[in-house]
DNA sequence: AAAAAATACCTTGACAGCCGAGGTATATCG
DNA sequence: CGATATACCTCGGCTGTCAAGGTATTTTTT
């Protein structure tokens, strides 16, 4: 596994969940969003995502349902539920403050 | 497992070799001293500790030897190698590159 | 002096998130 | 017609973290 991974790991909700914030979306849209927003720096791999939505669908964090596209492939679409946006708050204060420790940890 | 633990993940290393570059140290000493920089926020399970020292060592980043106290607990010093150094300032700059796409993906 | 806490080391097995590899299906473009 | 893009999904392996357990010595508290 590459140092990214494990770098990026553990964001992968909070990314998915501010996406999400910005109104409802589909999988495929969601990771080209994120793709292009960090300037292709970073573009969840499919797996990962798809079980990760898993993971907020089942604990609360979000809602799906099928969109009603009468062409092209099916789209599942995702919405933040009221719980999700607490968890985004939760968990992006979660960030600042690790952020800073590992600053402070690894300054030099 | 708790959200900070996965948010750390993959960093353990870069602070490991960050302690050591102020010189070398032992196991329980690079503990307190991540615990005291972080001001208390983080300290290392010393199960991470130690399997990261072992990792580290088996890939050549650091150096083990056993200090020679004639009193107290007996004390397995580390140093950090070349190969360790250079590791440390490109995970330093990963960190720095991956911290600002985490910002740009979750500001809000 | 006995008990507790601190110092100092270590291993094993479970857990959880990430991802490579594989799959299905439709639409578009050359 | 074949390739590429859109769009969904699952399975199984890999890897870092950690709870729980262990050993041994020294210092502090009762």
């Amino acid at each position: 596994m590459s140092l990214t991974s494990d770098i990026i790991r553990g964001h992968t909700e909070t990314i998915i969940l501010a996406q999400l914030l910005d109104g409802d979306s589909y999988g495929y849209n969601i990771s080209k969003a994120i793709k292009s927003k960090s300037e292709g720096a970073y573009e969840p791999k499919e797996a990962t995502l798809y079980t990760a939505f898993r993971r907020l669908e089942q604990n609360g964090l979000i809602r799906s349902y099928w969109g009603d596209e009468d062409t092209g492939a099916r789209r599942r679409y995702y919405s933040v539920t009221e719980e999700g946006r607490r968890l985004f708050d939760e968990n992006k204060n979660e960030w600042l403050r690790v952020r800073s420790i590992i600053d402070k940890l690894i300054e030099k």
